[in-house]
DNA sequence: GCGATCAGCT
DNA sequence: CACAGCTGATCGC
């Protein structure tokens, strides 16, 4: 078997090994401190990268015979020489492998002498580049393949075994690496970012960002499964699977599950006009009138089915059939439910979600104004029975929690409930919010109801909520400006007064063309009285512009509106004064597993990054970035290396409405052969496509890209606790780093302690109102 | 053609 | 995951 082993064209720390004759089964074992990525696999190439700073020895411990290792004369950057630390390998080579020569080694200058030291400090190699050393080595091993820059540090043993497995190993052996190690630990970029995952080895695909965790069946869908197996039947192995259609009971046990769905359709389709309502172009009308006299409800199963086809979403047909989800049912579901029983992507969720949430509205539409639809009598008394529910009973246990529950020691009497959906009338009503006509012609004249965070208990006022223009509002508060806020607001606004910061202000009016009489100026902590409610505004640490808002309506009941925050003790400073009786929260990140470091914290970390990343000078850096948000993380990178930053004009007149000083501006140039740190949109770095992208328009000025992805959600799931990731892929370097702005968990609970609010109003609320009431309870546990 | 909105995507 | 935002399709004027 051949193996080769180059360097990569352009950067040093990419070894490539290539096994032209193998379908390559792998595996490799680390130790502590990786330091070997495996990065490709594809096409009999493996490619390996080494962190800087860091050497590769590799021993070859397959076959028997001297074909087993070879280095082609082509790979003219590596040296093959013997370890320095012999007993380093676990599993000593069996063989000495048949050296190749190596005819541009004697163009490569000596590398440096490599300690703990150097291995850090220096910067005038990459050391984990693929440089031949000058030294000389005991012939302890004569199969070591040594990829180092400077033999020292025997960190990483890789085998190829007879079986074509490339299985490697590292023992701490000698104080050279032991210094190394401490040395590297200490200090190094990767050693931070991976000491935790202690993840030895990272199988990637070519486009990594992308790979596809394949979803296994939850628990919960087992139970389903379980659950939906009819009744007497034999389930537990036996083979009595005789399923019969519910409609007409012919054995359906032959059909598949789609035929089956099909077969029963055609039922329910020829039973209907029996029953004497359905129409196929009407199916919402269908409906059981008495669910004690149709125990059966499969029954009402077709509106569902044919609503879900409407949709076109028919793939997820057999999972409404298999939870047996009729029309009323339907409507009660959240997205969380959704998710549950199985319909795991996000947009067809998002998508039934939606229509969902219409068909709610149109619901109670109809029960605020039976005059105003005509609608058949079935329809009528569908309707009047789900409202009717929605008034008197809870749909779910769960949902009608009291926030309040989770205050100890906090009064419950009539204390505001945290409403199961925007859609239930009477919570909305509590706030004052109402229903808001989302287009005035288009839109069919569909309704939205002002979600609750958007507007202030006691007062008439609404929080970015443009989305919901009514006209009897005239006072609109703007926290920041990200899209997500001021959506729905355009030039044409002409509801009344915009209430934001100055720089906010000026980027409305600078980008949405919102003229300046139509903006009112909220000066931080300065309380000013609009329409009888005193109101005052603090900087909300988000970014730049943004703000909490403290009402203090004629009812003394506070509301404290965080907007968008980040949560710093200074904040806690400026809320002294009446206590808070409604707290809207940004609960952005609301779930213990967002427990990510300070912003200090992660700048000095990403500075010490492109420290590490620099040694190469045909290098370029990327910092992801909002179009506004991030700014302190590039302007303190610019100012700690003392480099300036490129951004785009369009990105300059922006940050020049931002309120940096002379000195901050200074640091941005709009002349990209100025700076080899750029500053671009953070979307364009989600993929290594689009990197490559970027890659290939400076390919001539430059060979290495790193990237890094300031973002909260690394810190999620999986990589819980991690605080951060490298990522790379051939000369494209990707971190991801939590630099957030919003608070973390930690940051949240504190914060919410401290304020001590009655009634917490989420702002965020993904997974559906019930995970509301549980991540309140979370933050106050 | 333009602005606004929405779905889909990252 | 989807922070926040881009892109393209569609609709109404």
């Amino acid at each position: 078997m051949h193996c080769s082993l180059t360097s990569h064209p352009f950067i040093g720390n990419v070894v490539v090994f290539r096994f032209p004759s193998l379908s390559l089964s792998l595996s490799l074992f680390l130790s502590s401190e990786l330091v070997l990525t495996l990065h490709t696999v594809k096409r009999n190439t493996l490619s390996l990268s080494l962190p800087p700073r860091r050497s590769l020895m590799m021993w070859n411990t397959a076959g028997d015979d001297d074909d087993d290792f070879q280095i082609p004369p082509s790979s003219s950057q590596l040296s093959i020489r013997k370890p320095l630390h012999p007993t380093i390998s676990h599993r000593p080579p069996r063989k000495k492998p048949r050296l190749s020569p190596n005819p541009g080694k004697e163009n490569i200058p000596p590398a440096p002498e490599f300690t703990s030291d150097t291995c850090f400090s220096s910067g005038s190699h990459a050391l984990g580049s693929i440089l031949p050393s000058s030294s000389s080595t005991p012939d302890c091993i004569p199969s070591s393949v040594d990829c180092s820059s400077a033999g020292d540090s025997c960190s990483l043993a890789a085998e190829v075994g007879n079986d074509g497995v490339l299985v490697g190993g590292e023992e701490k052996k000698g104080e050279c690496f032991k210094a190394n190690r401490e040395g590297y630990s200490r200090n190094s970029m990767e050693a931070r970012l991976l000491s935790k995952s202690r993840v030895s080895l990272r199988l990637e695909d070519e486009e990594e960002d992308e790979c596809c965790f394949v979803e296994s069946d939850s628990e919960l869908d087992v139970l389903i499964k379980l659950c939906s197996e009819p009744e007497g039947s034999n389930s537990g192995g036996g083979k009595d699977d005789s399923i019969q259609c519910p409609l007409c009971e012919t054995d359906i046990s032959g059909l598949s599950e789609e035929e089956r769905h099909v077969h029963t359709n055609n039922c329910l389709d020829t039973q209907a006009p029996e029953q004497g309502s359905l129409k196929s172009s009407c199916f919402i009308e269908e409906s059981v009138d008495d669910p004690v006299q149709h125990p059966e409800l499969v029954s009402d199963l077709s509106p569902v089915l044919k609503w879900v086809r409407s949709l076109g979403l028919a793939k997820y047909e057999d999972v409404f059939l298999r939870e047996e989800i009729d029309w009323d049912t339907l409507q009660s579901l959240t997205e969380e439910d959704l998710l549950s029983i199985g319909i795991t992507s996000l947009g067809p969720r998002k998508k039934i979600a939606n229509a969902l949430s219409a068909l709610r509205e149109e619901a109670c539409a109809s029960s605020a104004e039976p005059q105003a639809q005509s609608l058949s009598n079935v329809t009528e008394r569908q309707r009047e029975r789900s409202t009717t529910r929605k008034a008197s009973e809870p749909r779910k246990p769960t949902a009608n929690k009291l926030i309040t529950e989770f205050f100890p020691g906090q009064a419950t009497d009539g204390i505001r409930k945290l409403p199961k959906e925007p859609v239930a009338e009477k919570s909305a009503a509590d706030s004052g919010c109402r229903r808001a006509a989302v287009r005035r012609n288009g839109n069919n004249g569909k309704s939205k109801v002002v979600p609750q965070w958007n507007c202030v208990p006691g007062t008439p006022f609404r929080v970015d909520a443009f989305k919901y223009l009514t006209r009897d509002c005239c006072h609109w508060f703007l926290t920041h400006f990200h899209l997500d806020h001021y959506q729905g607001l355009t030039k044409s606004f002409s509801h009344g007064k915009i209430y934001c910061s100055l720089i906010t202000a000026k980027l409305v009016n600078m980008k949405i063309g919102i003229p300046w009489e139509r903006l009112q100026v909220l000066h931080l902590n300065q309380k000013v009285n609009i329409a009888g409610v005193d109101v005052t505004c603090f900087d909300a640490n988000h970014c730049p512009g943004s703000i909490m808002i403290r009402f203090e309506p004629a009812n003394g009941k506070a509301v404290l509106h965080t907007g968008d925050f980040r949560y710093s003790e200074e904040m806690l400073n400026l809320l002294t004064g009446s206590p808070i009786s409604s707290l809207v929260l940004d609960t952005t990140y609301c779930n213990p597993q967002y427990d990510f470091p300070k912003q200090e914290a992660v700048i000095q970390f990403v500075v010490e990054a492109i420290q590490a990343e620099a040694f190469n000078p045909k290098t370029l850096f990327l910092i992801g970035s909002y179009t506004i948000g991030k700014e302190r993380l590039f302007l303190e990178v610019a100012r700690v290396l003392r480099e300036k930053i490129y951004i785009n004009p369009a990105k300059l007149k922006l940050l020049e409405c931002l309120g940096f000083s002379k000195e901050d501006m200074r640091w941005f140039t709009v002349k990209e052969e100025e700076s080899h740190i750029h500053v671009v949109p953070l979307w364009t770095l989600a993929s290594f496509k689009r990197l490559k992208h970027i890659a290939n328009r400076y390919t001539n000025r430059y060979s290495l890209i790193v990237a890094f992805s300031p973002t909260g959600w690394t810190s999620g799931k999986s990589k819980k606790k991690s605080p951060g990731r490298r990522l790379q892929q051939g000369t494209i370097i990707r971190y991801e780093v939590p630099y957030s702005e919003h608070s973390s968990f930690t940051e949240l609970k504190e914060f919410v302690q401290q304020v001590s609010p009655e009634v917490i109003i989420p702002s965020v609320n993904n997974d559906g109102p019930d995970s509301a009431a549980a991540m309140v309870s979370m933050l106050l546990t």
